[in-house]
RNA sequence: GCCUCUGUAGCUCAGUCGGUAGAGCAGAGGACUGAAAAUCCUCGUGUCGGUGGUUCGAUUCCGCCCGGAGGCA
């Protein structure tokens, strides 16, 4: 017997939160956030999260529970989320996955496992070292050497997906794509999935202003206390946008009006790659909440789906 | 009013010693299995301001007109 979950996923700003808040409070459901910025702590403006209220009303999971200097990746993030996803059920409740991040909501309804081989820094630091002495191509030769089709899927400048899959060879003695194929289990969840459309020109709209009212929200002070405590500008929670571009204005090298403008542009085409990454899931429903019974259509989905 | 410069892709500009044009940015499309809000790939037809003329042929040369910048009065 399969376990059933709705998913909310879609484009920045594109009513996420809402939709599945509203999916949550009509049929008992849990929200397990599927987003790579919002597991951190202290990042609430510039990461959207959903507010105080938003949480008291429905109960939210993966999300505000890691320092920002720690490191953490889809695998671990799979873990936990199936835990989570697993305690809601049995707990007789509707779990219902939002977010885009189009990786970690696909490595939950794929059932991806990772498996414990974890990765290995000397090892990528050499690869580096190497392609900046002989360039990329030198490191993709040794991927083709090991493992010709990945080395074909995978460009020689993508540096660092070819230093990926050569480190998973070097891992496990076994082939990129070998590791990834075996890493495709059994389905266990049935997946009803909703991505919300909007029209473009609209959804952009959407975002500029949502930038426009992080600003308000004091998203320039939020970072400036990550700084202050210490978060190094390297980490990944600090290369989320919004926020690496927050530490280019406050180091004297934007002034404010450029910075608002390259988060909302940043923001715009993080968009894009979103829309690209769902759209060639086929097995998505793309909504429009916003529009005549929009509502009511999901509701209905949902409760045929549920039954 | 006169003189000079200028008008080429959404923007900034290159270029064609006359054979209908190309960069950067913006934008669009795509990829994606341990950093994923990351990383990477692909894509440039536009009345070359308008109109007459010279020419086999003009965006390129010439005249006029319109728009922009500067200089002299």
């Amino acid at each position: 017997m399969l376990k059933k979950v709705i998913a909310v996923c879609g484009p920045t700003a594109s009513g996420k939160t809402a939709l599945a808040i509203e999916i949550a409070k009509k049929f008992d459901g849990e929200i397990v956030s599927c987003d790579s910025m919002q597991i951190y702590k202290y990042m609430d403006i510039g990461t959207a999260k959903a507010t105080e209220s938003e949480q008291k009303a429905v109960k939210h999971h993966m999300i505000d529970f890691l320092e920002p200097n720690v490191k953490y990746s889809v695998a671990d993030f799979a873990v936990r989320a199936r835990d989570c996803i697993d305690d809601i059920i049995t707990r007789g409740k509707t779990p219902i996955l939002a977010g885009g991040t189009g990786l970690y909501l696909d490595s939950i309804l794929n059932n991806i496992a990772f498996d414990d081989f974890g990765s290995d820094p000397k090892f990528r630091e050499e690869m580096e070292l190497l392609a900046e002495k002989e360039g990329n191509d030198a490191v993709h030769k040794l991927l083709e050497a090991r493992d010709s089709e990945a080395a074909q899927k995978i460009h020689p400048n993508n540096l660092r997906r070819v230093i990926r899959a050569l480190e998973v060879c070097h891992l496990t003695n076994k082939t990129f794509t070998e590791v990834n194929k075996e890493s495709r289990r059994e389905a266990v969840y049935d997946a009803l999935v909703f991505a919300i459309d909007a029209d473009r020109e609209i959804l952009y709209n959407r975002i500029n202003e949502r930038v426009d009212r992080m600003m308000k929200e004091g998203l320039v002070d939020e970072v400036k206390r990550l700084c202050d405590m210490g978060i190094d500008r390297n980490t990944t929670a600090m290369q989320a946008i919004g926020y690496k571009e927050v530490i280019e204005y406050l180091e004297g090298k934007l002034n404010i009006d450029e910075m608002t403008e390259l988060i909302k542009q940043e923001s715009r085409r993080y968009a894009k790659r979103q829309l690209t990454w769902f759209r060639r899931n086929g097995k998505i429903n793309w909504v429009r909440p916003n529009e005549n019974d929009g509502m009511k259509k999901i509701f209905e989905k949902c409760s045929e789906f549920l039954d």
